[in-house]
DNA sequence: GTCATGATTCAA
DNA sequence: TGAATCATGACA
């Protein structure tokens, strides 16, 4: 079964929503990827995460709405791409972290020159690079286009574990990925991490 | 494996 | 003013 994924899906605790986008279809424009890699953040409770301590981050969930985009510039180097998720218990955001490509491939190459495919959009922010995403995305609610969103495909193994990059809150399993998939940012271990 | 890169945010 | 930051590519 395929159908696309509306505000509705957004709707659930963070985790749940970072869980079931693995192995879904992600369309950007012109370019087709499948998701291989996430990770959940929780508004709450959660040192990882940007509310944890920006005031801006804590203003744009209240301000805006389950599938907006949540873009930043990390290291002043690197987009990284989010997706807002609202729920009355638990909001929070789920990273993308890897790709697969799909079609539109030509495209991805242009964007990131001399660069193998698997490893294209193998990264939070190589994804970002891959896709021509940056800044003026941020605030959009790109469900509600037609050339952007993702489609739902059920049926892929998902492994955990914990989340990357980050020295607060590691003990969450909230790492979520296709472990046979050859574009991950980092590979999976036996049960964590 | 180490290391340079370098924008934005927030608190002081 | 400065410290911290959800990473990457180049190089040894």
């Amino acid at each position: 079964m395929m159908d696309e994924i509306g505000p509705n899906f957004f709707s659930r605790p963070p985790e749940v929503c970072a869980r079931e986008l693995v192995g879904c279809l992600f369309r950007w424009d012109g370019c087709l990827t499948r998701v291989v890699e996430t990770e959940a953040y929780a508004s709450v409770d959660d040192e990882a995460c940007h509310t944890w301590n920006r005031k801006g981050a804590r203003e744009f969930v209240e301000a805006h709405s389950a599938g907006t985009a949540y873009v930043y510039l990390n290291y002043g180097v690197h987009w990284l791409f989010n997706v807002l998720v609202k729920h009355p218990n638990a909001s929070g955001f789920v990273l993308l972290r890897a790709l697969e490509p799909v079609s539109g491939i030509e495209q991805m190459r242009s964007r990131r020159p001399g660069i193998a495919d698997r490893q294209l959009c193998a990264g939070p922010g190589k994804l970002t690079k891959a896709l021509g995403m940056s800044g003026k995305i941020h605030g959009q609610n790109f469900l509600q286009t037609t050339t952007r969103g993702f489609v739902r495909k059920s049926g892929t193994e998902v492994a955990m574990g914990s989340r990357i990059g980050i020295s607060k809150a590691i003990d969450r399993l909230w790492r979520f990925g296709d472990p046979n998939s050859a574009s991950l940012s980092k590979k999976f271990g036996s049960v964590t991490d």
